[in-house]
DNA sequence: CCATTAAGATACT
DNA sequence: AGTATCTTAATGG
């Protein structure tokens, strides 16, 4: 046994306890750092891209990761963001064989996340209850919000898109002002720089955000 | 200065 | 709503 590896466990085990005493037993707690491993990623990072096969499922411990989808031209769209606590539903649903990743993950921030076998899932799916809810719990969600995700895209008009995009961005940043470029929200949004920076000026018309070059302050996104 | 690039405008599909 | 094209404005060397 080397230093190195125990320091890193004990480590480990603070930070879970830490952020997760009231989630997942201690028992639990050990098993996952013991088998479990954390990195560390910077803003556009990419954690997970499509096609990866997936081995292990991502545990969010700080920051915030964006998750999307991508179709054959190489287009994007955004799916939903995971932070603190969240885990992917992707690779949830694949814990019986290793299969490929349909998504893609970026990390938004600074960001830490611990990886764990997806081998583990059901034998602490029957070992413990707290995991057991926490994947069922964290399932749904997921799944509620991608319902919500397809609504908004089919439903909702290009402009109430951008805004609605713009809200959630403010919420992971945790700072109204976003520094963003239409052309990046247009890729995000799967649309083109022209539209968007169209709908913006009207967003701005109706005192809904200010622009800036590079950034964008949201007034009103309560 | 100039090169690069973000964003605005206009016109057409 | 999207594409093509041009103009204008900021930014950083």
């Amino acid at each position: 046994m080397s230093m190195p590896s125990l320091d890193s466990t004990t480590l480990c085990i603070e930070k879970l306890v830490d952020k997760f005493e009231y989630e997942f037993e201690q028992p639990l707690l050990k098993e996952m750092c013991s088998v479990g491993k954390i990195k560390s990623f910077s803003e556009g990072d990419i954690i997970m891209d499509t096609g990866d096969i997936l081995t292990h499922m991502p545990l969010v411990l700080s920051g915030s990761v964006k998750v999307m989808t991508e179709d054959s031209d190489g287009g994007e769209l955004l799916l939903y963001y995971l932070e603190f606590g969240d885990t992917c539903a992707m690779t949830l649903s694949c814990c019986t064989k290793p299969s490929k990743s349909n998504i893609k993950a970026i990390s938004e921030s600074n960001a830490e996340i611990i990886f764990l076998p997806v081998q583990k899932m059901e034998e602490w799916m029957i070992k413990y209850h707290s995991w057991r809810s926490y994947v069922l719990e964290s399932y749904n969600y997921r799944f509620k919000e991608m319902l919500e995700s397809i609504d908004n895209l089919a439903f909702n008009n290009m402009e109430d898109r951008i805004f609605k995009y713009l809200r959630e961005k403010v919420i992971v940043n945790k700072s109204p002002k976003l520094n963003i470029t239409h052309a990046a929200i247009a890729a995000e949004l799967n649309s083109s720089r022209v539209v968007i920076s169209r709908l913006m000026k009207k967003l701005e018309r109706d005192n809904k955000i200010i622009q800036n070059r590079n950034s964008v302050d949201v007034l009103d996104f309560h």
